[in-house]
DNA sequence: CACGATTTGTACCGAGCGGTAGGCTTGGCC
DNA sequence: GGCCAAGCCTACCGCTCGGTACAAATCGTG
């Protein structure tokens, strides 16, 4: 980050990352065929020409977009799975995976899941990106998980790669009923009920 | 079901459900806004008139189709949630559900998550239609629980509505895994991690 | 076997899509 | 202050979208 080094010709009168996120919040409402370009540049305040000129295509622009959204994802994830335990890796993950599904500062769900589960063929590229993205977040789960098995922190006969899923699928499954306008308190409610999964027996 | 009373006029070349099975497959693989009046007129072997006199729109269409695939998958819940206990009933439902999302007779996953959880502005209507139909499912596992929790069946501090949310939330979530290309195995053993949620302490 | 009713197929419509050409504007630099 | 690189903006491109007009084909019925 820091500001560019300012070459000759006329300046950019926009923020590129700024403007990136106001794509991403179009391309999360709307999904990537239902985000229009007359929808994108006028969310993100610059014309079609400024847009192409800079990002190349509305696949190239989804994908910085995407990028974007989706490091801050794995940031926040891998920061709830610092805690010491499994449980409550597992917990704080949920937790804050349900409060950033109901947060107001953005739509409601999540991007990886609303962006375009399924396309149209020529778009097929783009479910796979988001499906990919989902993969990255699973596997640092599997990764920490893995961790705690290795000390003993797992429940018995619990393994690792079935509990990533487990917690993945059950946080994709919020986003999906986040979408269509679940609560945070709701959420939550259900994070208790699956952390009794967690617990030993 | 059973035969038409036949009129006057050239009769239908093809027949109505067939037809509408063959456009929930293409919506089930490409989504509303994804699946083109080419791609559908295509897979039901029909042209764009016929499809228009017999259905109206493209929306109609989708709605027709939606709700053929919603009754079966309600009767399977149905069926699947006559077990005598909850969690037996929970099970059911869990394993029927992630054997439906990788059979091979049909695209993976759901129509009803795949259909399209965000669209463009103007079809906002059909994440509507999909999002009741989500929950009619979920109430039909409200339903089945509340009785558990009557019969003292349910686990102490667990509550049927919470409880239903997470196993619902748990479905849809094995579906977003399953139109990635997750497997039947896979997504068993995130059942097998989920049920422990629901035994007693 | 002609008539009216209904479906089928071809060929088309306006609109909106993603993407671009080219002139105007704004700055750094000598 | 004149030159020129880079960005901005209006107006346009070909294409595909969802949807339709119209005429040929196919049935029950008198």
């Amino acid at each position: 980050m820091g500001t560019e080094t300012q070459t000759a010709g006329r300046p950019r009168a926009f923020d590129e990352e700024t403007v990136l996120d106001r794509a991403a919040e179009v391309f999360w409402r709307h999904g990537y065929e239902g985000a229009s370009l007359s929808a994108l540049t006028g969310a993100m305040g610059i014309n079609r020409p400024s847009l192409y000129s800079t990002f190349g295509s509305k696949e190239q622009l989804f994908r910085r977009a995407f990028d974007r959204y989706h490091e801050t994802q794995v940031a926040k994830a891998r920061a709830a799975m610092e805690q010491p335990t499994a449980y409550a890796a597992i917990e704080a993950f949920l937790r804050s995976s349900a409060d950033g599904l109901t947060a107001d500062d953005h739509p409601a769900g999540c991007l990886s899941v609303q962006g375009g589960l399924a396309c149209s063929p020529e778009n097929a590229r783009i479910s796979e990106v988001l499906a990919a993205g989902r993969a990255a977040t699973e596997s640092a789960l599997v990764e920490r998980l893995s961790r705690a098995a290795r000390e003993g922190d797992l429940p018995d006969g619990v393994e690792a790669r079935s509990l990533a899923r487990f917690v993945m699928a059950l946080s994709e499954g919020h986003a999906v009923h986040a979408a269509a306008g679940a609560s945070r308190e709701e959420l939550q409610a259900s994070v208790d009920v699956a952390l009794r999964a967690v617990l030993p027996r």
